[in-house]
RNA sequence: GGUCGGUUGGCCGAGCGGCUAGGCAGCGGUCUGCAAAACCGCGUACGGCGGUUCGAAUCCGCCACCGACCUCCA
């Protein structure tokens, strides 16, 4: 079992062996952002970690379809189906275009998913481009007889297809419950139930957002664009479907219920959900207003952070612990983090450096099977980081002629630091300018450098002190090797 | 109120019945002209109270506290 790769089904509650539907292939669709809002940490949790999931997928040979969608419309601001559309919303304060608050917001997320070194999907569909599509499943819907039409707009009947359904089995709700739950809200009228949300929506008067349709002019409910784009690149049975925890219900409820209805069957095989970032114990969120943007990490510019954070700290620190536990946001933590990459990714370096003996005191395969059983078991990549750690003291005490490596382990171990450090869990060195600039300025340094190794041959320590104090002063790290000197800057 | 989840050493985070991760911070040592880095060693944590068991952080019960969802949220 070990062997093979378990993920977590949301649906039964365990984690179940993953295999596709089509060997040798992998349906992936996750839910994307809604785009009326700089993108935040949060942002960055479902991004990285269905990057990862992407990344290990490719790296066992899959081919992977991977659909993450952006809406840009039907996503309603207040309570449900009566708000003003958030896009829409976003560009009257801002006295914008509502195409133009997308193209920004877009922009803007596809910017610093490139910064976070999280690859691009394999589409990106965005909701206003398959209009068409949802018209067509709400057509199939009605059709079926699990949605009825009330004054333009056209209403999910959760009570009937509760009825031949069971409503709420990946939430794990009581229709029930819900309907016991219910909270009072204005203007149901046209419902049948509170409990049934809106495939289709009759756009008001001041609404600038519509499109024609048989039954108003109007738009899509939230739920319409996922269960429409996913069936239209995936098929309607595919993979897995990902998304935050905080989307499970409604949002994903009212998908299997819209595809159940639409379709006859089920869609989606895997259901995974990653959790909350937390801030002080409490989830980060928009809504919450406690959000901090992606773009204030990287420059540091926000009351909360004490310093800048690199993306691939956000990263890292996303990485070091498991996708389905919430993980709290502090500056302690960012920073154990930053200084736990650099670590790994000096040892990546030293590892390049290092010597091939006749033979290994280290066990290379028992480590590299433990990183592949971490990440086999629901992509657990704290532990394989762990065993990425153990690794960090096997290169180092190579380095410090304290252990022993042989030529094939060497291979196995590069090999094994380029797979997962790299490909899998996405990392990058910091980028290495090389324009000729920098070529000449660094030639500088180690002319300095080189006057401070004859000053130190001399045991003319005043001098070896000051060149390393002034530069050090400038913001270079200055460490003696054994056999000279390395620098860095900052 | 309902449903689900959590409470692990200074901090972050694994663990899912015995072998007591890992990172960061801290302490001691080796190396070094000094420093830095690196290496070696150290710290025995699992909310409380009961129970099951030869054995529990891990299973069960009760209690406390925290959170998520139930309305838009990644």
């Amino acid at each position: 079992m070990e062997n093979q790769l378990q993920i977590y089904n949301t649906l039964s509650r365990q984690k179940e062996v993953f295999e596709p539907i089509h060997p040798g292939k992998v349906g992936l669709y996750v839910c994307g952002p809604t785009v009326y809002g700089k993108a935040h940490l949060g942002h960055a949790r479902p991004a990285v970690t269905f990057d990862l999931l992407f990344r290990y997928l490719k790296h066992l040979g899959y081919k992977v379809r991977y659909v993450r969608n952006i809406t840009d419309v039907g996503h309603l601001a207040n309570d449900a189906d009566e708000g003003e559309d958030k896009i829409a919303k976003k560009a009257r304060l801002d006295e914008l275009e509502p195409m133009e608050v997308v193209q920004i917001y877009t922009n803007d997320y596809h910017k610093n998913m490139e910064k976070l070194n999280v690859l691009p999907p394999s589409i990106e569909p965005r909701a206003t481009g398959h209009i068409i599509e949802q018209i067509d499943a709400v057509e199939k819907i009605l059709k079926s007889g699990y949605a009825y039409e009330s004054k333009g707009s056209v209403y999910f009947d959760v009570e009937k297809y509760a009825k031949n359904f069971p409503y709420g089995e990946l939430s794990g709700r009581k229709i029930e419950d819900l309907q016991a739950n219910t909270r009072d809200l204005d203007g149901q009228d046209e419902k049948h139930s509170p409990l049934d949300f809106a495939i289709w929506k009759k756009a008001s008067p001041e609404h600038i957002m519509r499109w024609p349709s048989r039954w108003s002019d109007g738009f899509p409910g939230w739920h319409m664009e996922c269960t429409a784009m996913s069936c239209k690149y995936l098929g309607e049975t595919f993979d897995i479907h990902g998304g935050g925890m905080d989307l499970t219900f409604p949002h994903h409820e009212a998908e299997i219920a819209q595809s159940k209805a639409a379709f006859g069957h089920d869609s989606v095989h895997y259901w995974m959900h990653n959790n909350m970032i937390t801030l002080n114990g409490q989830k980060m969120g928009k809504s919450l207003g406690n959000a901090i943007s992606l773009d204030d990490f990287f420059d540091g510019n926000h009351t909360l952070l004490e310093k800048a954070y690199s993306p691939m700290t956000i990263r890292f620190f996303m990485l070091t612990a498991q996708y389905r536990s919430t993980l709290d946001f502090s500056n302690e933590a960012l920073q154990a983090a930053e200084k736990g990459m650099d670590r790994l990714l000096k040892a990546v370096e030293t590892l390049e450096k290092l010597d091939a003996k006749t033979e290994s005191t280290v066990n290379i395969a028992e480590l590299k099977d433990k990183c592949y059983a971490a990440m086999n078991d629901d992509l657990n990549s704290p532990i394989a980081i762990a065993h990425l750690f153990d690794g960090v003291k096997m290169i180092n005490s190579i380095a410090d002629g304290k252990a022993s490596i042989s030529v094939d382990d060497l291979e196995a171990l590069k090999s094994l630091y380029s797979t997962f450090v790299f490909e899998i869990f996405g990392l990058k060195k910091p980028e290495a300018e090389s324009s000729a600039n920098t070529a000449a300025y660094e030639k500088a340094i180690d002319l300095l450098l080189q006057l401070r190794m004859e000053a130190k041959a001399n045991k003319d320590w005043a001098t070896a002190d000051k060149i390393r104090d002034e530069l050090a002063n400038l913001g270079f790290v200055v460490k003696d090797t054994k056999d000279g000197f390395s620098w860095e800057l900052k």
